[in-house]
DNA sequence: CTCGATCCCTGGACGC
DNA sequence: TGCGTCCAGGGATCGA
């Protein structure tokens, strides 16, 4: 589940470790997670890698000007997003390649940037010039580079649930299920409560408190609750941070009342029944677990 | 505009 | 030990 900091732990380690490194070669395993992987063996070798950023939840691996094309000064990067289970990371070409290895971009320095993804949830694509700058533009404002006025209009502006909201990448880029979980458990606001609904006051502490756990998050290279390992193939220390997430039928850290679970927005949300007010008309009642039994389990053919 | 449902995919947990 | 089933979840897409 890497996240925003998750990403930004990555994009740093790779940032460090591969930076200035020419690609010499690449080579494709499955490929129904890249937008155009002929573009990958067409374009990326010989070409330089100039430095890796973060960008929500994608690692941006940004080239040096591609000659041949005649548009030298184009930008040109490689995007990657690592969706659930996704890792990138330089490794020496004599080890052994591990099992969903999908992608290996041969270094200059006798190592292979090595992309692998058991479910393939993430995403590839080689992009320049203005298909890069349009697929950037698609997404919201991040939440760390984002002054309060605009986080706030963002928010207050739709009649969306929150928890939607704060999962929309194209509001904001970067917060997926733990840090929006998080931060609405920090800030005593419910999963389900409408963004237009919320009072200036919460929006501010949202704000306030989102940045505070991202960045604490960063400190702590990220949470690695079942398999994230960084580019250095470390594990997050965040998960230990987690006050709500995960933590059905726990105490509250607060005042002790078992932490619940529901499905908002299609996702797990994990809150406190009694620090985290419910919207009206909000549903309280059914168990969430009873429910799921009956369900068709034919249901998904191949 | 916002919603839920469905699909993508595999590993891990769990029940028997 | 081994099989079947369910579930996790970011994101795209589609119909309501």
């Amino acid at each position: 589940m890497p996240e925003l900091p998750e990403v930004e732990t990555v994009a740093r380690g790779l940032q460090r470790e591969v930076a200035g490194r020419r690609i010499l070669s690449v080579t494709l395993g499955k490929t129904d997670f890249i937008d155009d992987p002929e573009a990958l063996e067409r374009e990326l070798p010989g070409r330089t890698i100039l430095g890796v950023k973060r960008y929500g939840k994608f690692l941006l691996l940004r080239l040096n000007a591609d000659e041949k094309s005649g548009k030298s000064e184009e930008e040109t990067a490689l995007l990657v997003h690592l969706g659930m289970t996704g890792m990138l990371t330089p490794r020496p070409v004599n080890e052994p390649q591990p099992k969903h290895t999908h992608v290996a971009m041969l270094l200059d320095d006798g190592r292979e940037l090595r992309y692998i993804d058991p479910r393939r949830f993430g995403r590839m694509a080689y992009l320049a010039g203005e298909a890069l700058r349009g697929e950037l533009r698609r997404f919201g404002a991040d939440p760390l580079e984002t002054g309060l006025a605009e986080f706030a209009q963002r928010i207050r502006e739709r009649w969306a649930r929150i928890k939607a909201l704060l999962l929309d990448q194209s509001v904001l880029r970067g917060v997926g299920n733990i840090y929006a979980d998080e931060s609405l458990w920090k800030a005593k606001i419910h999963p389900a409560q409408l963004g237009a609904r919320l009072k200036h006051e919460q929006v501010e502490e949202l704000y306030v408190v989102l940045q505070e756990i991202l960045r604490k998050a960063i400190v702590q290279r990220g949470s690695s609750i079942s398999d994230f390992l960084d580019a250095e193939g470390l594990p997050g220390e965040y998960q230990r941070h987690h006050r709500v997430y995960g933590r059905e039928g726990k105490a509250c850290f607060r005042c002790k009342t078992p932490i619940r679970r529901v499905i908002v927005a299609g996702r797990s949300s994990y809150f406190c029944p009694k620090c985290q007010a419910p919207p009206r008309g909000w549903k309280k009642k059914r168990r969430a677990k009873s429910k799921a039994a009956g369900d068709v389990s034919k249901g998904r053919r191949k």
